[in-house]
DNA sequence: CTAGAACCTGACACTGATGTCAGATTCAAG
DNA sequence: CTTGAATCTGACATCAGTGTCAGGTTCTAG
């Protein structure tokens, strides 16, 4: 599939596709003309990218990662180096900090959200 | 207690609380020389903030919500206007959004984390 | 009084993913 | 072939909180 495709199926702007590339997080196939075209299996690999993104990881981390993911097509391509996975832990455990700030939020809104309900 | 302290105590740059109170969402008393003083509350609005900051809101929307919190020093002196209150609400649905993003990242880790650890 | 630590304001830099625009090229349908 | 939609590259802008530095003032302990 092409890019403007990609992008519809995924949420993701074609311009944030391009730059995926550019960090070596996402390969494409090239037509003789030179435009992306990309398995069907990008689409799950650019959602994941995304969400990780979302999670606070850099491009450099998550171009390490995604060769250790599970893939839709197939098992991980490599195992993640102990260095990887001290840095994951860590990655890890800033994101479970980050659930507990947010929950932390979320009970916040909803106090206010609530007592204005009540009046 | 003094801006110094302050910073310390809740972990957050003297810089960042001097860009609080430009923002109007954290006040401050003087001294007679024009230095910052603040009351013991100050230490539990600062880590509000900051998790509010964390939860992706915008210094004005939490500057809106403030007023409206349960503090640590008495009640909310404020009701949220409805057109807060839908804004919050869909504040709070983007920060469920972005726990269960967080929750499929860390699985994500998990498995690349667990998959290393049986080699 | 004095020295050094702490604080003040103001300004500029940065980060890093994303938006946007320009100008050129490719693709696909008629 | 033609034409309009889609894509290409490259460059610059943006956001918003934070880091950092400069030059000056205030505070406090000795």
């Amino acid at each position: 599939m092409r890019i403007g495709e990609l992008a519809r199926r995924t949420g993701v702007s074609e311009r944030s596709l391009r730059y995926y590339e550019a960090q070596g997080l996402l390969a494409s196939e090239r037509t003789p003309g030179g435009h992306r075209a990309y398995p069907e299996a990008a689409v799950d690999r650019v959602v994941r990218i995304q969400e990780l993104y979302a999670a606070g990881l850099h491009s450099a981390k998550i171009r390490q990662l995604l060769p250790c993911m599970r893939d839709q097509d197939g098992g991980p391509s490599a195992i993640a180096t102990p260095r990887l996975v001290a840095d994951l832990t860590a990655e890890r455990d800033r994101i479970d900090r980050m659930i507990a700030d947010l929950v932390r939020s979320r009970e916040t809104l909803d106090e206010v959200i609530d007592a204005a309900g009540d009046a």
